[in-house]
DNA sequence: CAGCATCCGGATGGATACTG
DNA sequence: CAGTATCCATCCGGATGCTG
């Protein structure tokens, strides 16, 4: 096809780059972890479950939206267990499953990685920017 | 101050969460790889340097101007170096710094969980999904 | 208490055209 | 070849008000 348009290319292209989108778990799992707020919530609630009001309490800062929203998604994605308790005033749990707590492991890593190269990383910036400034 | 209006009380968390976020390397750090591209591009340069083009051509999809935002901003935090070659046509390589091989080190344990976990997350989202559809 | 619905401003990111 | 500049659609996420 010598005579493929420009918008077909990009569209083959697009197409091509989807495809390994869908079948690349490391980007979906990115893209879990790339949240504003799930890194937060799930070291939340590695020592133990939470309530929804401790955990709006734990990570000052986030909106009620967002974090329904985050816990959602992260209970789709099995990384949480939501309980439920009747009574007045209701009463609801999240907890890490296995797989969230084994992604908690993951952001340990980076935690860890981020507090050893912080300082290198904002010198970096420093310098960079300094030249801009110029 | 208990009578603060709920305004203030909101900017008061704002500030303290700023506050939390400008000391937290594990967040600025997420910000780094958070990002839609930064991932790939670090990955394909952990193999040795590649031409700018060549970037281009190995991360499908990517638009010249989320490559070039991504490779700045990577060179800014000290992940990559750019290395201009006179001459015509212009040359330009990026490599990986120490820096960024360590952060390659990090995405790479992120893509061993995504792998080793990806089908129980898929199964996840499909349980939750059928649950949704009743 | 633990949400849901709605509105809205700003950031994100793609398309397109032009340049040293 | 390796960008820069501009325009524009979409989405993210916060604010607010209401509910079982």
């Amino acid at each position: 096809m010598v005579t493929m348009t420009a918008g077909q290319r990009r569209s083959a292209e697009q197409a091509a780059y989807d495809a390994f989108l869908a079948t690349c778990p490391a980007r979906e799992v990115l893209g879990v972890i790339s949240d504003k707020w799930t890194g937060l919530v799930v070291v939340a609630l590695l020592p133990g479950p939470r309530r929804y009001s401790e955990l709006r309490r734990e990570i000052a800062g986030v909106s009620q939206k967002m974090l329904t929203q985050t816990l959602r998604s992260l209970e789709r994605d099995g990384m949480v267990t939501r309980t439920v308790t009747a009574g007045v005033p209701v009463r609801v749990d999240y907890e890490l499953t296995p797989l969230g707590e084994r992604l908690g492991g993951v952001l340990r890593a980076v935690k860890a990685f981020a507090e050893a190269n912080i300082a290198e990383i904002t010198a970096a910036r420093a310098a960079y920017d300094a030249r801009a400034d110029d």
